[in-house]
DNA sequence: GCATGAAATTTCATGCTTGAAATAACTCGC
DNA sequence: GCGAGTTATTTCAAGCATGAAATTTCATGC
């Protein structure tokens, strides 16, 4: 076993930790959030993360885009709105001269709902880390975008 | 609205946005590596979780010190399990004083085959982070490390 | 001894998630 | 026109995940 070797391995292995860790944080930061989310808005994260999306592009997307945005599956899309509409919290337009597309966007009801959670999401995620300071934060986050698989999107 | 008020709330945002960028890198990397298992390993990711936990405790676990390690509920790693032993990679046994517990472990085939798929989950993980020195990819994991929610073990 | 409560596990209903297959609509070459 | 391939969506089976309720076993006080 060479020194060089040994080298590459001590560094797969801090690398892997460090995906270890961020695994373990980001599911200890979801589940808060979500029992967050169920005890004070009877809501869920996927339904939460779709609204975000969609209060983001208020014009409305089409399902394909938002299962890319989100990076879940087709098929999951169309299930989570389908709840959200039966809810009232999303309407689906089926207009547009392609017609294998719907539109999809937050009704007026849905708009307030989300903004009320926002707000409250916000909080409780400032608190989690308040810990760092912003600057630290933003350095952070600037680390994170650095990886390969960091998700881009398209505009 | 004070400057002092700005500024906390310039605070919050910065730190929403490590979050949301903590939270996309990790579903892409969750994505890469659930299907790199599937197509390779013919695994899913919680399989592989349980698998590595009892791989991490070579004397076994009970279901509960299971579902409190891997922050899942306690049904959930019932049904894994079941499936584990269903497919020999994992044992039950109840033996000891307290009649209420399950000890699982793995099964020597659960062990060589947690080793196979341990190997490459290093590598493909060493890969999506390559471009973080071993030094940075410490750094990162200690500061992530100070955040509230990090998760600590009971030893 | 025995009641009362706590702990470990399972079961259940519901919802999320995937990948694959099926359907329908569009595009493009010809 | 029209056939071949592509794209958007839905449907489906299987597995994952939760929280709550039910069951069994243990521990403790009395």
């Amino acid at each position: 076993m060479s020194a060089c070797a040994t080298a590459s391995a001590d560094a797969a292995r801090a690398r892997l930790r460090l995906w270890i860790r961020m695994l373990r944080l980001t599911r200890a930061i979801e589940s808060e959030l979500r029992e967050n989310l169920r005890t004070e808005f009877s809501a869920t994260l996927p339904r939460f993360d779709v609204m975000a999306a969609l209060y983001r592009f208020p014009r409305g997307m089409i399902l394909s885009e938002l299962s890319r945005y989100l990076m879940v599956s087709n098929g999951n899309v169309t299930g989570i709105v389908n709840r959200l509409v039966s809810d009232g919290l999303v309407e689906r337009t089926r207009r547009g001269g392609d017609r294998r597309t719907t539109v999809v966007r937050l009704s007026e009801h849905g708009t307030a709902s989300f903004e009320s959670m926002a707000r409250a999401h916000e909080s409780w995620v400032n608190g989690i880390f308040a810990n760092l300071t912003p600057g630290e934060a933003e350095t952070l986050a600037a680390r994170l975008r650095q990886t390969s698989l960091y998700p881009r999107v398209a505009p």
